[in-house]
DNA sequence: GTCTATAGTTCGATAGAC
DNA sequence: GTCTATCGAACTATAGAC
């Protein structure tokens, strides 16, 4: 079952295409990657990506699939947790179960997480069959658990918002995962993307307040559809 | 200046070519887009896109800048009126001008600004060297000026968390304006992406609760650094 | 399992006629 | 300005030797 490669200090050629893989499609996108970049970085035949993997599509459906399980398998450890207390867990305490699974994947496996991150925000904002399918096969389970989580831990929030408020969380956080630079940018180095656990606190409060604050606006109408709210006309 | 196409009800081929570029980049991202599939879609022929743009690079740059110039203009005006009268604008007033001028053009432009979304999406995700002169060199600016206006109205909050809720606030937008319809299938249809004047408001609820829970938790330490938090160990 | 060599496409871009 | 025709350069994937 486990045959040495030819060099001692390099896994087998399969992982070492998949890591390779992850970084090069983090870096291009599914479309500019090239099988040559990531046999090259992988330090493999090109023809082993093939014979491993078939086809670059497939290869790109691997990569996914391992980190995204890996990442869900934490949350769902952190959750079954949170809940198997007395008490009820605080609303901050379920965002953390979803958003640190990621940084902490991407600190273990030698920046292989933080390759990933870049993978699903490009995922996750393609409107192409590949990238709706990998979505919804990985992540529409886990989103359901999490939205089941905030109804049971903010009084009164509809199904509806609760949904919304999964969405703005996921959007916040993913790209802060990905570390694209641009709040250090803006700021001109006063904010640092780098510090995650920083970032994850801040992120975790902001969050935490939108979604309260879409509970109580929403529980004042009972019909069931958004307010008729009275910010949008401007002047 | 003007020479009407061989077809009447045609505009001119350059602006056929926008057009159609739009939303082939938009459906495919630029790698996966094709020089054959725009000139199909634009009903032109090949070698004109490459007369009238150069490269496909270059035409992907004029699709881009032309709406974002389009957009910017727009929120400049909203929010110099903001600020002309006596009284302060609210934070919420600050957010419509961020966000409702980019479904605005969405609307009036054929479904071509319901492209350009998409396309923004896609390029603020990317890390390539192109997404990044593209989201700098035309959003950057219009950018800080939004930071400065929230630390105009939000009393007591630093550049830091100003930038920080600006991050917030577009990283949630943005994939709204695209309408991915992931609500849609995370809600069994119960959330409708499609009306954008009910999603817009939602959205500036939650983004303003978030802004205003940054300033009051980064007001209680002086140090103007992120304050470290208590909610981020779970169990 | 790993390699070389190459088949078979498809793409961006241009030359040159009209 | 618009067209046809095509070049040259990539790419994915496979065949077949070892």
């Amino acid at each position: 079952m486990l045959q040495p490669a030819a060099n001692a200090e390099r896994r087998d050629a399969a992982d070492a295409i998949l890591d390779a893989a992850e970084a090069v499609f983090a870096d291009h996108g599914f479309a500019a990657a090239t099988t040559r970049a990531i046999a090259d970085l992988a330090k493999v035949n090109l023809a082993l990506i093939h014979y491993y993997f078939r086809t670059k599509e497939q290869l790109f459906e691997a990569v996914f699939v391992r980190r995204s399980d890996e990442i869900n398998d934490r949350r769902r450890g952190i959750l079954a947790e949170l809940f198997s207390g007395d008490s009820e867990p605080a609303l901050e305490q379920i965002l953390v179960a979803l958003l640190r699974p990621t940084i902490e994947v991407g600190r273990m496996s030698n920046g292989g997480g933080f390759h990933y991150a870049r993978m699903v925000v490009n995922v996750a904002s393609g409107h192409d069959e590949r990238s709706t399918r990998l979505t919804g096969m990985q992540y529409n389970g886990i989103a359901r658990e999490f939205i089941d989580a905030i109804q049971k831990v903010v009084p009164g929030i509809s199904r509806e918002m609760a949904v919304w408020s999964y969405m703005h969380a996921i959007n916040i956080a993913m790209p802060l995962m990905a570390r694209n630079h641009r709040a250090a940018v803006l700021s001109d180095g006063l904010c640092r993307d780098d510090d995650l656990d920083a970032v994850i606190d801040n992120a975790v409060t902001f969050i935490a307040a939108g979604i309260r604050a879409l509970a109580i606006s929403h529980a004042v109408d009972e019909a069931g559809r958004l307010r008729s709210g009275n910010n949008s006309t401007p002047a």
